[in-house]
DNA sequence: CAACCCAAGCTTTTT
DNA sequence: GCTTGGGTTG
């Protein structure tokens, strides 16, 4: 156990506590990571079997990254039985050994936010409620806070105070709709995010025997991250230690900021009455900071009247004052930051990896974009539009998911059409219609359309069938197919790949190189797989991963040294020797959302003290006194967090200070300065120049012209007069499908 | 049914 | 400024 004298004596004390409920509040950078991965390492070694310790993380890179490393002290023969993970991750996997207990399919699908929102939009339209009113954004998360204090459907219609609300908001109906919802879900085999703590709560409350089982077998729970727990998670946690209270959690006060999806910081005060005689631990030295960084946080954070006391400190060098910024426009204050960091790198012979721009809002990161680009800094954006949310994606998915799960009604209404195979909106809406009267799902009643009275033409009828009958073609070979067999033979059956080969426009090509990317990923998928467990995983394993996998979790090699762009709740967890707080401005940070109460300004507050606390050398704020917000150019005020800060702590003189007064006044008179595209395209009007004559000569192999997309050449024709359609390749915009009747097309030759 | 055009809404943050 | 969805036209 050598390894305990790398620790200081608070960390050894907390890593060497075996028994027992114990706490560990650990400022920024103290080593609150090290303490959690030490400590399992020393359960491990102190004879408490792997597969009896459960470790909780809030994101999957947190989750791997512990793994790795406990996996280099102890050997990844036994670090591969613990049970390390998100909360979301490692209950979905008791939720599918335990399906039958809450009447779900252990294959249940799990809906991500933007299947959710699609469904609560089709259910606001079924119910023929105004959609103005009912958004989905609103009913989601109404929903999904009610999930967190685990008040069902039917808790929420009877409960007066609740109900009260939704009345006085003009929105009386948002029960009902939580109750469709729910049901909707079910009856599809899927779960939303909340759905897997919610599930699992009921799951263990309402079968004593599961959770005796699971609590003879977590003995030893480990929770990250304590502070952004929510109460849903807090209950779970506290069912599952009941019986050996042999319970850690690491968590700071200082650094809760998800109240906005539920954490609760009470959670930290309660653990003392849920446990009395639990220890409390302190981690007060950082580690990772210059003196002038630790104090300015501090001195931030003290502004909050809610928190638990302690004196974070650190034994490190000064370090350099923290630089402020000021910028005329948002698109100046990415120049600005750029030049800095040339210079930086220069310098101080820094690497791009040691820089990271921490933001607000996603929307911030278009201007530092630009302006490195010029500068031909590398750079890398987390955020955003995760790779598993790109569409193309999501499509290829689907169909994995259908295929997994016929009942899976997002999945289907989103692929049954695509790519185009003339199954359209009403027939979609008819067939749905018809699936609620029956009380089944869209599936059944589009596979077998008879024995639910549903009609439509032959034609439809015909596509139908097809479309059921591939994929069912693909369920067959679910079990005997490699992972990779089965979804190469999807993309390509299916038509997406052909689809996107032929779009030669270059996000089409992007699009297809996707395609490619996520065929890689579920190879070496499979390959990982088959050395941990020795099985050839299925389609079916690969879904129930990548589900929960949010951002590119594994980093790509040709990735590593670039600069950081990334929003601050992003990068908790991280650390960069060169930080920049950027869109330090009154309404963006704090955010004029979080403007309303006390409680939700601190929240703002314990973000910002996070963003510092992510710099090991040097932090620069930086503010613009003016930016683009909606299109519209309007003028911002300095934040207000900027003058908590002591001023002993900031460098003295703001030397561009002077230069851009100057600026700005001249950009007032002269807004083109700043020039932003405003181009309207110019519709250009179709002059009409086909008639019925050169229709009927047109045949497969003609050079045609069309108005728009210029030369090209007929591959292929189908369907009867009047209603011919074409295939042309255009060479400048690739493979289009025409009717003759509408395209206007010109016979060249 | 599919392509195109235009207006609306959007920006908090994420598993 | 951008994306999405509704409505219209081909």
């Amino acid at each position: 156990m050598d390894y305990l004298k790398d620790l200081n004596t608070a960390q050894k004390q907390a890593s060497s506590q075996v028994n027992g409920p114990m706490m560990v509040i650990a400022g920024a950078g103290s080593g609150k990571t090290k303490v959690l991965t030490y400590r399992i390492a020393f359960l491990i070694d102190n004879n408490i079997d792997a597969f009896n310790i459960l470790a909780l993380t809030f994101t999957n890179k947190a989750a791997n990254e512990m793994k790795h490393r406990i996996s280099q002290m102890i050997g990844s023969n036994e670090s591969r039985n613990l049970w390390m993970g998100t909360f979301h991750s490692i209950f979905a996997r008791i939720l599918r050994v335990e399906h039958e207990k809450i009447g779900y399919p252990s294959n249940f699908t799990i809906y991500d936010t933007q299947d959710s929102k699609s469904l609560l939009k089709t259910i606001v339209k079924e119910m023929g409620l105004d959609e103005k009113l009912y958004k989905p954004n609103i009913i989601y998360n109404r929903i999904s806070s009610a999930k967190n204090n685990l008040i069902s459907a039917q808790d929420y219609l009877s409960r007066v105070e609740i109900t009260e609300e939704d009345r006085s908001s003009g929105r009386a109906k948002i029960g009902d709709v939580y109750l469709e919802y729910s049901k909707r879900c079910f009856k599809s085999g899927a779960m939303d995010f909340d759905d897997l703590l919610f599930k699992t709560n009921q799951l263990l409350h309402q079968h004593p025997d599961i959770l005796l089982k699971y609590q003879n077998k977590f003995k030893y729970i480990l929770v990250d991250e304590y502070q952004d727990t929510n109460y849903s998670q807090y209950l779970i946690i506290k069912a599952l230690a009941a019986r050996f209270e042999n319970i850690c959690v690491v968590g700071d006060d200082a650094q809760s900021i998800y109240s906005f999806r539920g954490a609760n910081i009470q959670n930290i005060l309660n653990f003392k009455k849920d446990y009395p005689d639990y220890t409390l631990y302190k981690l007060e030295q950082n580690y990772r900071s210059t003196q002038i960084i630790v104090n300015a946080a501090n001195s931030i954070i003290s502004n909050n009247k809610n928190q638990i006391k302690k004196t974070v400190w650190t034994s490190n060098e000064e370090g350099d004052p923290i630089k402020l910024m000021k910028s005329f426009s948002d698109n100046e204050e990415g120049k600005q930051i750029a030049n800095d960091i040339f210079h930086t790198k220069s310098n101080k012979q820094a690497k791009n990896l040691d820089f990271a721009i921490l933001y607000r809002t996603n929307a911030q990161s278009r201007s530092f974009e630009e302006a490195f680009r010029k500068l031909n800094l590398p750079y890398k954006i987390y955020g955003g539009l995760s790779f598993y949310q790109r569409k193309e994606i999501k499509d290829l998915l689907a169909y994995f998911r259908l295929t997994a799960n016929h009942n899976d009604e997002e999945s289907l209404k989103r692929i049954i059409n695509y790519p185009k195979r003339g199954i359209g909106k009403t027939t979609i809406e008819k067939a749905l219609l018809c699936a609620n009267q029956n009380e089944t799902t869209i599936w059944n009643v589009l596979e077998n359309p008879m024995s639910f009275g549903f009609h439509c033409n032959s034609g439809t009828a015909n596509k139908i069938d097809g479309f059921t009958t591939m994929i069912k073609a693909f369920r067959s070979k679910l079990e005997t197919s490699s992972a990779f067999e089965l979804a190469h033979e999807i993309a390509k059956s299916s038509g997406i790949l052909n689809e996107l080969y032929n779009d030669r426009t270059p996000e089409g090509i992007v699009r297809h190189e996707n395609i490619q990317e996520l065929l890689n990923a579920i190879s070496e998928f499979s390959e990982y797989k088959k050395e941990e467990t020795e099985e050839q995983p299925s389609l079916t394993d690969f879904l129930i991963d990548v589900a929960l996998l949010t951002d590119a979790d594994n980093e790509k090699e040709e990735d590593k040294d670039k600069i950081t762009l990334m929003t601050i709740h992003a990068a908790k967890g991280l650390e960069f020797p060169y930080v920049y707080i950027v869109g330090m401005e009154e309404n963006l940070f704090p955010s004029q959302m979080a403007l309303n109460s006390r409680t939700e300004l601190e929240e703002e507050r314990r973000l910002f003290y996070v963003a510092l606390t992510r710099a090991k050398k040097k932090a620069t704020l930086s503010y613009a006194v003016s930016r683009y917000r909606w299109g519209n150019f309007t003028s911002c005020e300095p934040s207000r967090f900027l003058e908590e800060i002591d001023e002993r702590f900031l460098e003295k003189n703001h030397h561009n200070q002077q230069s851009f007064k100057s600026v700005t006044k001249k950009s007032f008179t002269q807004p083109s300065l700043n020039p932003r595209k405003n181009f309207k395209k110019v519709s250009s009007l179709n002059k009409s120049f086909s008639n019925n004559n050169e229709l009927a000569t047109i045949k497969v192999g003609s050079e045609v012209n069309h108005d728009k997309f210029g030369k090209g050449k007929v591959i292929q024709l189908s369907g009867d007069a009047p209603n011919v359609k074409a295939t042309v390749f255009f060479p400048s915009s690739g493979q289009k499908q025409l009717l003759l009747k509408f395209a206007k097309l010109q016979i060249l030759n």
